[in-house]
DNA sequence: ATTAGCACTCAGAGAGCGAGAGTGCCAGTG
DNA sequence: CACTGGCACTCTCGCTCTCTGAGTGCTAAT
């Protein structure tokens, strides 16, 4: 059956309803609502045909209407309004992500954070795997036992590393290293860094001392991590504001499962690839979301990388809000980090006469 | 009245049964436990002197008692037996240490994670505000519009940014910046790094681009940043598998006050300066914290600078095993960091022959 | 096609009740 | 005199029962 216009702006009138008060929603409620100029009878016998095509749901025979997931899904394909921010709004996120992402390193965190605290919905970050190369090597020769090693990734993150040794290196050795690791490990991926270029990078340097051998650790190590992506988890205490999560034992069980950074990291496979996506209820793969929706915005963090950031709420979540605000911030992101923009730091040039402090 | 050494046996046992299944302890359950060959009815006079005297609580007439907070306080001060962790649990932690702890920066976190999966409770960690210095500046030349600063700490940290210009530089100009920098703005403090300085630091190097503010302004950061002392709160599920937290409220609010890093790093004001410290309910200041209790280790992290991790959970709280765990982690810890131990990275060093992957 | 009216259903709140755990006290005992 | 067994008393917790009211579905009227 072809689902009539009246019958959308029902829906749309239930679904928005139960956003708002999480309680079923009575024809009665929506007959009063105004939105429609029709009885509370009419709304009734559209209600009851909705429930049969599968878009809404009854949780016991004298009680009003829920949205099922299939319901959901219609409101956020087609009858969703496009929620627009309030200048208040954009100013407000603007204000917070400048104010906190000061740090690369940090970022995840901190837009995690961020994020949260503007949704009210906890929320989980990620820099998605990619195939992460260190673009440039920098040695820095602190004394006899002690150097530095700096390197730049393909992303424009720089690492760092104090290395302690147990016997003494020249400063020729130092530079010596540092020019070969430039032209042998600069743009390869981490798999790449095998055994045998080490043996053959320690030949070229004359290295007895398994110097090199350190210096590439690190080098693995660091690609490891860039290539594997960071997951953050932040505000999930929001989680227990929400009515559905009253109950401890599920509030413990989808906090447990969003801290384990593996199932996080997991979350871009299920994604399609569009800009914006919302997974609703039972269309979540993981048994633990099932009677949650997510949704995940993708922001281009240059290079051919991309980030998500994700909400996390109930079935029942505001969909629009939260698309919103997700979508901004994610655009905030990929002007900050994205191929296009400039590079980080660039923004926060203070020129002379800017007062530091 | 002078409390007898009985009294103190029955207390010791009112408190572990009550610990192990948080329901208020008869004194039947007591008298069965067989730790005393007394009736029912004698414990029962001895608990409601111990009542009296303020060491016990009932919830009700016709309920068992629950140990009052001043109760707590004796059990911890001495009757507590203190706990030594089996050979697994040592090895368990050692492990996870050497597994999460990779890059200093963010030792915090896996700290804190680690500690809150070992104790299941959700854990704090900071480290304590210090006056940080920077010992070392490296400008490392990029290309004519970037550069990176890298600078070193007394904590031996080392931090780095990438700096772009929208104007081009000489690599001398660069080299010149560091070296003043390197002699004019190390071994000094936050608020040493005055105007003033910036000044003439300029007129040291010619500098007329705002090239040392850029410097200067990352420097004031770094040290502001390591000087506020960074807080993590990991772990936060665990608190909803207290009974005294499942009324979501309350688990809300504590979360949600411990989420706050203004919070956590006022934690240190509060502690006398013992190794490991045990703050029950009331005790706190923070009326958040009134119904919880707060276990804090403390750490040496190097060149007089101290670390803070603390467990949070009811008051009814294994003390003795967290007591245990938390201070062989703080041990761990100091050992690792401790002006004592060799700086980071030395127990990391791979000589040749140890196969990287 | 829409609406007003009405009988019916059912979850949830509140009252009432009984069971059980635990206490306090007293009288008896070694 | 310290301890114990016994007993009456208290109070929470869990149970059932009832009642209320929101909401439905159906029917007859417009």
């Amino acid at each position: 059956m072809e689902i009539s216009e009246r019958k959308k702006k029902i829906l749309s009138a239930v679904i928005d309803a139960y956003i708002a008060t999480a309680e079923p929603v009575g024809s009665k409620a929506i007959a009063e609502s105004g939105v429609l100029d029709i009885s509370s009878a009419t709304i009734r016998n559209e209600m009851a045909e909705l429930t049969a095509m599968g878009y809404l749901e009854q949780p016991h025979t004298s009680a009003g209407r829920i949205p099922s997931p299939q319901g959901y899904r219609l409101y956020v394909n087609e009858l969703m309004e496009r929620q627009r921010l309030s200048l208040d709004e954009t100013e407000q996120i603007n204000q917070s992500m400048n104010l906190k992402i000061q740090q690369l390193d940090k970022l995840m965190n901190d837009v995690g954070r961020v994020a949260a605290s503007l949704t009210q919905y906890p929320v989980v970050a990620l820099a998605a795997p990619v195939a992460a190369t260190i673009t440039r090597y920098d040695l820095i020769y602190v004394d006899a036992n002690t150097f530095i090693v700096v390197v730049m990734l393909n992303d424009k993150a720089v690492h760092n590393k104090l290395i302690h040794l147990p016997f003494s290196v020249e400063q020729s050795m130092i530079s010596r290293i540092s020019s070969v690791f430039n032209t042998m490990f600069t743009g390869i991926t981490e798999d790449k860094i095998t055994p045998e270029l080490i043996d053959s990078a320690e030949r070229a340097c004359g290295d007895t001392m398994g110097l090199v051998s350190v210096v590439s650790t690190f080098a693995i190590e660091t690609l490891k991590e860039t290539t594997h992506g960071e997951a953050v988890f932040s505000g999930a205490s929001h989680l227990l504001r929400q009515p559905e999560f009253r109950d401890p034992d599920k509030a413990h069980e989808i906090m447990n499962y969003l801290s384990d950074s593996e199932h996080i990291l997991g979350l871009p496979a299920i994604t399609s690839g569009g800009d914006l996506e919302v997974i609703i209820g039972p269309e979540n793969v993981a048994e633990e979301l099932k009677d949650s929706s997510v949704i995940i915005a993708r922001y281009d963090a240059g290079d051919n990388m991309q980030g998500l950031i994700g909400v996390v709420g109930p079935t029942r979540m505001d969909y629009s809000g939260v698309a919103a605000k997700l979508s901004y911030i994610a655009e905030g992101l990929s002007r900050l980090l994205g191929s296009a923009a400039a590079p980080p730091g660039f923004e926060k040039l203070q020129l002379k006469g800017d007062e530091p402090k």
